[in-house]
Parts: structure tokens; C-alpha cells; sequence
DNA sequence: GAGTTTGAAACT
DNA sequence: CAGTTTCAAACTC
């Protein structure tokens, strides 16, 4: 418990919280070299969702028992390894441990993108050798801030070029401080900055800029001057779009920003003097007099695009262009609500969605109607099944006579016996989430009743309606006429041995069919949403807009849709009460309602149009 | 490579 | 929480 020189670094009044640190730190200060090429080091804390999404690998991550996580993984590097010029992650996670040079703990990014060289330095990018640790310069902080791209990463310093570095094995316990009054001020630190950035996906595309929408740094940044189009910008640095969590201003870098796609535009992708030339032209443009500058407008852009599942390539409209369509959209988004204001603060009047991608088909499915939707295909299945036994057992009665007639009845009986007795111990198995409480829809089930109870099922059809009671179970949708449990007590008894294959082979045929039905008509309704948005893009005519803004859909074709689809599932199988009501939200039976549902704003806060 | 600019982090 | 300071990377020359 030395002091150690680093401590003369610091000015009297940070001193504080870091005599601290010092206090137990070992003494030697390593103005390290730099022994590798100057190999960089990706940007700062951006990639660490590559460690398990959502950033649980980061020493922040457990944050106050992250820093409890961390010593043993350091200790674990310590034995596992001696240092090197390798860097080392300290992240609790099963790679950090391993000795490794960062790019082979990174997500593989492409070597030229500009994410996979956050940070990178002229020179870098000119050998283009594929990155090593980037060595820090830091001189001030010992390298146990997060000023520090090594501390902040999580990786010891080595090779950098740093000054009386305390980001070592040697003085990690000055670092645990560190790490740990780092994690006092913020729990978070050390998470990813960037969230939700599917890694596949960016990487094929993360060149055209069209790609990280899908992601975006979660405190966003608070650029000012470089229109967000400068590696300053930790959102671009990272090749991600600006999102409502930014309070930048003049932001460029959003998508459909000319600006931004002139960097990403063609080959000058790779071509990061043509890129930093553009960059400069555009915070030119944008803080000089071309009228860019606090467009407002830019940032609603980069949610309408990305909800209309368009890229860069839909027309969009500069600045006052798009005004009018912001409006309409506004009216049907509420979180994309071109609100007129300046830059700084938009996150506020953006909504929480504009960054969020949603399939063109997630305001058609609601999780509800997936339920529902597998509540039908039970009930077909049960209703097939149920004809199916009718017609065998008709005619196997005619054939064998009264006394097989007999025997069937007595089998019955035996079946029914059964199902007082044991059935509920089937039912527990099968539907293994079964509360007690719903169970007394067994005997409930009015409509298909006991007969359908007694009809086999096909192992795919039980692993459906078991799966199927499950979920309503768990969903504490409570339902007198829940088939899926009393099919799964059925389907412990299959009465006839043999000769179910047949039943199981055609109740099959009839939920696939059913199923295909469905989904041909999502396609269908996922093409109709399609065509809406697109044509609203376009300002598109106004009464298709009206109509979209509540529902989605003009009523008209919500009619036609909802008839076709009452055709596609037959009606006579499917219990009126609940199914019906909640499969039509999706694919299928139309109740006189043809909107069953309340609209509701989403998370995003948009209004999804339900059908 | 020195100096400047920039924005995040740290601090008040 | 806002304003200021510190810091180191990015950038310019």
C-alpha cells in the first residue's frame, strides 16, 4: 500500500475518490511501449454485446456484483496466463479469460467497415491490417477511468502508450477500485453502449449504412459540432444511426441523410479520407448557412424510415419536404411525430419507436392471436378427429353388430372411467403448467364436449394443444371452454390402438391446412399493410391514410378480409365464446365485430393497428 | 508530430 | 440535473 507517483498526476481536486485507489496500488507505474504495431482498439465499451447480447459480460454488467465477478476472472487470467502484449478481457464471461488479442474476441466485423475500427487512426486505415489493440495515450487518468479506452473496455493495458498506467495485473488492486468506484458513479459503465444490435445483420450490412437502425447506443450522444458524421460521435464511431436516445444536434447522422449516405455511398465506403472529406461537407452544410442546420426534421426521419421498413432508398424528403408526410405519419405513428423543435432534446418528442425495427407483420400479430390461432387448430384438430371417429365407429357399428356395438359402449364407460379418475393426473402431465383452477374445463367444454375428449389425437396435435394449454395457462386466460386441456386429457386414452394412424394422418392434413390457410392470409394482410404504408410514403391518398390510422387497414378490406378468412377455418368447430373472438383479431372467423380489439399504444408507443 | 477540436466522463 | 472541468481521441495542419 504504497503510494504511488501516479497520484502526483491528479490535481488536487479529483484526488479524492483516487488517493483511494492509490492508496492500494502498487507503485510501479509502466510507462508501457508499445511492442505490437500500433494496433487499435475498437471503440470503447461499443462492442461488449458481443459477450452474450446484452452485455452481461462487461465488468459493469453485474454491476455491484460485477465488480465481485471481476476478481476472480482476473485471477483466473492471472493463472491462466502471463502477460504478454496480448490484452486481456476482463469481462466475466466464459471468453474472457482467454488470452486474446481483441479481434479474436470481437463479433468477426468486416475489417474495413468503419465499426469494425472504431477509433482507428489515419494510419490504420491506410495499412489495413486487421486491427490489433489499439494502445491508449492516456497520461492523466491511469488508466482507470473511463476516459480510458482500455479501462473502459475492460481489458488490461498492454503496449499502450500510456502514462504511470494502473490498468494492470500488477496493480489491480488499485484497478478493482477503480472499477469499483467507476461503477458507484455509474452501475452501467461498463455495459455495451450499444444495444440491440444484432450482429449478423449489421454485419452484412453495416457498409451501406442501412443496417445498425436495428441498434443504437443506449445513453446516446451529445454531439454538437460534428452533425454526428465524426468518429467524436460515438454513435457513428460505432456505425449506427443517431436514435432518440441522442441529444445531438445537426445531427446528420440518421437514415436517409444524404449526408450520411454520401459517407457510406459505394466504394467510399472503405475510403475513410473520402468519408471524413464528406463528413466535413456536411457539418459545413450543416452549421453554416445551407439551411441544414437545427433541422429538426432530420431526426423524426430516421424512425419513419425505419418503421416503413425502407431504407435509405424510399424517397425521402429533405427537410421541409417530408413535413407534410411527417404529419400524416404522425397521425398513425405518434411516437414518429414530427413535432417541430430543435435537435437538442428530440428525444423527448420522438417517440421511444423510432428505432425500433417492427416487422411489417408485428401490428398484425399480436401474441394474443397466436394463442388463439392454436387454440383453432386444437379445435379443428378435435373436430376432425371427432368426425372422423363418428364415421369409423358408424361404420363399424354396421358391420359388427350389436354385440361389437356393445363392447364399444362398455369400452366407453371404461374410457369415461378413466377420465374420473386419472384424467387429471394425464392432464398434469400433459399440460404440465396446468393451474388447478382451470382444470374444471374438462367436463365444461360444452361444445365438443365429451366426444371429442374420447377422440384420438395425433402426437403432433397433443404436443399442440399441450403447448397450447400451457400458454393459455400461463397467460391466466381462464376459459370455461379451454379444449386444449381437455384434449389433453384425451389424448392419454387414444381408445383404439392401430388403427389411429389414419385419425392422426387426416387430423394433420386438416390443422396444416387450416394453419396454411392462416397463414396465407397474413401474407396477404402483410402485403395489403405493405401497400398502405408504402402509398402513405408517397402521400398516398387520403382515404386509405384515414383509414390506416385506425386500423391499419381501410374497413373495406378489413371486410373482405375478415370474410375470406371466415371461410378458411370453419365455423362450425370452433367454440363462439373466446376463440372465435380472439383468432379473428388474426386469421379467422369474423364476429360482427370486425375489430375486436382496442387499439393500444405499444411500448413504442405507436398505435398498433390490429385487424 | 504539435496543436486544435470534440465530446464523453468526471466533477461541482 | 445542469453547468463546468478534465480528459483523451479525433482531427487538422
Amino acid at each position: 500500500m504504497e503510494n504511488s507517483e501516479g497520484g502526483d498526476f491528479f490535481p488536487p481536486n479529483k484526488a479524492q475518490s483516487e488517493v483511494a485507489v492509490s492508496a492500494d496500488a502498487a507503485t510501479t507505474v509502466q510507462p508501457q511501449v508499445a511492442v505490437d504495431i500500433p494496433a487499435k482498439k475498437l471503440a470503447r465499451q461499443l462492442d461488449f454485446t458481443v459477450f452474450g447480447g446484452s452485455g452481461g459480460q462487461s465488468p459493469g454488467t453485474a454491476m455491484p456484483e460485477q465488480t465481485k465477478q471481476i476478481q476472480p476472472l482476473v485471477k483466473s487470467i492471472q493463472l491462466q496466463r502471463p502477460q504478454t502484449q496480448q490484452h486481456m478481457v476482463l469481462m466475466p464471461t466464459k471468453q474472457t479469460a482467454v488470452p486474446t488479442t481483441h479481434p479474436s474476441i470481437r463479433p468477426p466485423l468486416k475489417p474495413d467497415s468503419p465499426r469494425a475500427r472504431p477509433r482507428q487512426s489515419a494510419s490504420e486505415v491506410k495499412d489495413g491490417t486487421p486491427k490489433k489493440q489499439k494502445q491508449c495515450n492516456c497520461k492523466h487518468s491511469r488508466c482507470l477511468k473511463l476516459y480510458c479506452e482500455c479501462f473502459a473496455s475492460g481489458i488490461y493495458c498492454d503496449g499502450c502508450n500510456c502514462n504511470n498506467c494502473h490498468n494492470n495485473v500488477e496493480n489491480e488492486p488499485a484497478r478493482r477500485e477503480a472499477v469499483e468506484a467507476t461503477l458507484e458513479r455509474n452501475p452501467h459503465a461498463f455495459r455495451p453502449k450499444i444495444a440491440s444490435s444484432p450482429h449478423g445483420a449489421r454485419d452484412n450490412k453495416e457498409e451501406i449504412g442501412d443496417v445498425l437502425v436495428l441498434a443504437k447506443h443506449n445513453k446516446g450522444c451529445h454531439c454538437k459540432k460534428s452533425g454526428c458524421l465524426k468518429k467524436y460521435c460515438e454513435c457513428f464511431q460505432a456505425n449506427i444511426l443517431c436514435s432518440e436516445n441522442c441529444k445531438c444536434m445537426d445531427c446528420k447522422n440518421f437514415e436517409g441523410s444524404e449526408e450520411r449516405q454520401a459517407l457510406f455511398h459505394g466504394d467510399h465506403a472503405n475510403n475513410m479520407a473520402y468519408l471524413q472529406q464528406a463528413a466535413n461537407a456536411a457539418i459545413t452544410g450543416a452549421i453554416g448557412s445551407s439551411g441544414y442546420g437545427l433541422s429538426p426534421v432530420n431526426k423524426k426521419r430516421k424512425g419513419q424510415e425505419l418503421f416503413f421498413g425502407s431504407s435509405v432508398k424510399e424517397p425521402v424528403h429533405r427537410h421541409g419536404q417530408s413535413q407534410q408526410g411527417n404529419h400524416i405519419k404522425a397521425s398513425v405513428l405518434p411516437s414518429l411525430s414530427s413535432v417541430p423543435g430543435p435537435c437538442v432534446g428530440n428525444a423527448a418528442t420522438v417517440g421511444p419507436s423510432k428505432f425500433t425495427y417492427r416487422s411489417l407483420l408485428a401490428d398484425l400479430i399480436q401474441p394474443q392471436d397466436l394463442k388463439e390461432l392454436c387454440s383453432v387448430l386444437v379445435l379443428h384438430s378435435g373436430e376432425a378427429a371427432k368426425m372422423l371417429a363418428d364415421e369409423k365407429d358408424a361404420s363399424i357399428k354396421q358391420a359388427e353388430g350389436q354385440r361389437e356395438a356393445s363392447l364399444a359402449s362398455s369400452t366407453q364407460e371404461r374410457v369415461q372411467n378413466q377420465k374420473d379418475s386419472g384424467t387429471e393426473k394425464d392432464m398434469l402431465d400433459c399440460c404440465s403448467s396446468g393451474d388447478q383452477g382451470e382444470k374444471i374445463s374438462v367436463e365444461e367444454s360444452s361444445l365438443d364436449g365429451a366426444d371429442v375428449s374420447k377422440r384420438p389425437m395425433s402426437p403432433g396435435t397433443l404436443a399442440l394443444m399441450c403447448d397450447e394449454s400451457h400458454t393459455m395457462f400461463s397467460a391466466a386466460v381462464a376459459s370455461p371452454n379451454d379444449l386444449a386441456t381437455l384434449n389433453c386429457n384425451t389424448s392419454s386414452q387414444l381408445p383404439h390402438g392401430q388403427g389411429m394412424t389414419e385419425t392422426y394422418a387426416e387430423q394433420e392434413r386438416i390443422v396444416l391446412m387450416k394453419f396454411r390457410d392462416c397463414l396465407n392470409r397474413l401474407v396477404d394482410l402483410g402485403q395489403l399493410k405493405e401497400r398502405k404504408c408504402s402509398s402513405m410514403i408517397r402521400g398516398a391518398d387520403p382515404v386509405d391514410q384515414k383509414d390506416m390510422i385506425g386500423n391499419g387497414f381501410t374497413t373495406t378490406e378489413m371486410r373482405n378480409q375478415h370474410d375470406s378468412l371466415n371461410n378458411g377455418v370453419a365455423k362450425s368447430a370452433l367454440p363462439q365464446p373466446r376463440t372465435t373472438q380472439l383468432f379473428s383479431a388474426v386469421v379467422t372467423t369474423a364476429n360482427n365485430n370486425p375489430f375486436p380489439k382496442v387499439h393500444r399504444p405499444d411500448e413504442n408507443g405507436d398505435v398498433k393497428p390490429k385487424i
